[in-house]
DNA sequence: TGTACATCAGTGAACGCGCGTTCACTGATGTAC
DNA sequence: TGTACATCAGTGAACGCGCGTTCACTGATGTAC
């Protein structure tokens, strides 16, 4: 049946939530169109009407699950880092940062997705430099992306890993590396 | 029709030698059996001859991409770094590194092949600690871990990367941050 | 404002395809004598 | 050493399942008067 013109907006709003947590949490193959709309509180069959392919859906939901949500520009470097690595993160990966639970997939998605996370990245990039460590803004800004490339490898092969001291021993050499033993 | 014992020796090297360059080139989910059965030049009826299950397979494939190849413990740390973090390395993944190829999706896999993960892991850290900067075993071993997850997270960023040139200073930037900025 | 009707978001059954897996068969291997 | 036959690795057709996708239908929405 036809619902209003709100409930549409929420319906597609839902298929997106539902979709960036369901691929973060079991990767992009893993989850059918089933999962996802029935997750939202739809059926199968009303998918094509917010999305034109699978394909579609996982660029958009990309898209949104990298923005930045408010109040992460507001952290401290310290504080973004430790909260990156912290077991917690590796444990939840559905409401947690979409670079470690997706890039590699994307890196073999059609050029849409690739280029929202690639976009996403770059802003990521980008506040991070401003509270980064360094002198000149080149200096924080090379600061920002190896702060970056390291959390987001250590959260995968901690996530990889099933031997549960060794994963948390990954979780800490990564974050002394970049807050010095102190943190 | 029956081959000979050490065909069959040689055949299942094969398969594996496959599995482990496609898995690495397109991901586990991308590569059928069919796929690594005609590139080891058998059919896929033979398949179930060498192994139980594709989730065997995995777990052997990557049992045999993660065993360090020799040569690579001879290397220096900074050369270890460079080649890791070089484009061609980016660009060539099938003959690359199994973790930074794989982690994310192994992390979702059966237990056999998440072990194999991360025995290969354990394994290259130790490798890595005998050639890694700093005073004592502990310092080094936590060197050798930080180099590892830079390394692996800058190479799945730069590989999800569309913009070259972002993709080529995500590399940069990590290095310089291993190496410092002479090198 | 109230009513009649056209619109169209959502439903759920159906389709086609490709996958992992199975199996009856083939014919080269390797063993028994 | 040579021969007959049992073994069994590999073949390729077939199966069943689940997926993405399509479509005729439903009935609430929202518009025209």
């Amino acid at each position: 049946m036809k619902v209003s013109k709100d409930q549409v907006v929420e319906n597609r709003r839902k298929v997106l939530q539902s979709a960036g947590r369901l691929f973060r949490e079991r990767g992009l193959d893993a989850v059918t169109l089933n999962d996802v709309m029935n997750d939202a509180g739809l059926t199968r069959g009303a998918f094509y009407g917010h999305f034109t392919s699978k394909d579609d859906l996982v660029a958009a939901a990309v898209g949104q699950a990298v923005k930045p949500s408010d109040g992460q520009e507001r952290k401290s470097f310290s504080l973004t880092v430790s909260d990156y690595l912290s077991p917690y993160h590796r444990d939840h990966a559905g409401d947690g940062c979409a670079f470690a639970a997706l890039a590699s997939e994307i890196a073999r998605q059609p050029q849409a997705a690739r280029q929202e996370m690639t976009d996403g990245l770059k802003a990521r990039v980008e506040l991070m430099s401003a509270v980064a460590p360094g002198e000149t803004p080149e200096e924080r800004r090379h600061a920002a992306i190896a702060a970056m490339t390291s959390m987001t490898g250590a959260l995968i092969l901690a996530r990889m890993s099933d031997d549960p001291a060794f994963s948390d021993e990954l979780l800490g050499a990564t974050r002394e590396a970049l807050l010095g033993k102190a943190v």
